[in-house]
DNA sequence: TGAATTTGTTAATCTAGTTTATTTTTTTAT
DNA sequence: ATAAAAAAATAAACTAGATTAACAAATTCA
């Protein structure tokens, strides 16, 4: 069933009891997003934390001058939301877009508070995540005042290869910050040698 | 005394009984920084998350080219440390540098873990301090890639204006990821309309 | 199967921000 | 008060990356 592969995952890092597990499946649910559909649109409110299952997401906004810029992506096991909207519950200034047709699990504010109410695990579990997240966006600032746009795609290439082969090329440049002429650029560059 | 500010701080978010409050002081202890001292040193390991009861920290670090990015500041009622190094109790890649004399409230790693097994309202209470980390976090990602420098300055400046006003403007300019030069350009550029 | 749309390339020109070097102003310590 | 040190300003030459525009491949889908 759909749950095995978000069970599975949970599993790596705290054990829950069957009670806690049928918890969990009750303030949860499945759903699915064909490619190209929205799971957040900028302007309504992120109603959801999504554990992607399968599929493949990118947050982004689009600026004043109608640019597109992408904060993140999200694969398999990866959670998926616009986390600002999602915890003030307030309009969102992004999108989440399916890249491919997703399948995630999907928490309600009501539902996280509830299950952090009931299962203390899985709060230190969140916590452990956003711990890791706010680690690697970071690292990301760092990278982005101290790499050359080249590095910055080595970077990212060694760390998201996956990702990199799954998602068309504007949209790594978009990632990068940079525009998909120079990417190009940097890609013939990199190939000569 | 000095817990009272920490106390305080803690009171905006949660209560605590005096029990609690028993515990937390006795898994935390108080430290006081000269001006110019380091809390963490790049290739140490970060022993603490420090709440700042005064003074400013910053905390940067230095690339292979011996230039100098400040990543973040830390004032009164902030946190501070190198949050990579601390959850992976690993040598920092970062610096946190007092920029003020600075008196702080720490935390070890097993103390942190023994107030949240203990106290979870002391979890819950970080887990959403790390969320609008990261939410700001992410913000400034996006300002990077679709502000002018210019207009990340306003919007430091307008964030930050306590912060703008007691470092020293090449560090400011470090934590735009600009030259100090080109930030002084734009500041005589602003003052002229 | 082939027309339409999406994605990627190349090259010329342009600009925001860097670098380097010098001068001026402010702060700190005596 | 004054010398030394730190911080800020100015200016010119330079570069990483943007923009524009025309074209080439690759996908998609009727």
């Amino acid at each position: 069933m759909h749950y095995s592969s978000f069970l599975n995952y949970i599993n790596n890092y705290i054990n829950l009891s069957e009670k806690e597990i049928a918890f969990l499946r009750s303030n949860t649910n499945y759903k699915k997003y064909l490619k190209g559909h929205y799971i957040v649109q900028q302007g309504a409110v992120c109603k959801h934390t999504n554990f992607i299952i399968s599929g493949c997401t990118k947050n982004f906004y689009v600026d004043q001058q109608g640019q597109e810029h992408i904060v993140t992506f999200a694969i398999e096991n990866w959670w998926s939301a616009d986390l600002s909207s999602f915890i003030t519950q307030t309009p969102s200034d992004f999108n989440v877009k399916c890249i491919e047709a997703t399948e995630v699990i999907q928490f309600t504010y009501q539902n996280q508070d509830e299950i952090f109410q009931n299962i203390p695990k899985m709060e230190t579990l969140f916590r452990k995540l956003l711990e890791k997240a706010l680690v690697s966006s970071q690292k990301r600032i760092v990278n982005n005042f101290s790499l050359s746009a080249k590095d910055q795609y080595l970077y990212f290439k060694k760390q998201f290869s996956t990702i990199e082969q799954r998602v068309p090329q504007y949209m790594v440049a978009s990632y990068l910050g940079i525009t998909k002429e120079f990417l190009s650029k940097i890609k013939t560059e990199l190939a000569k040698d």
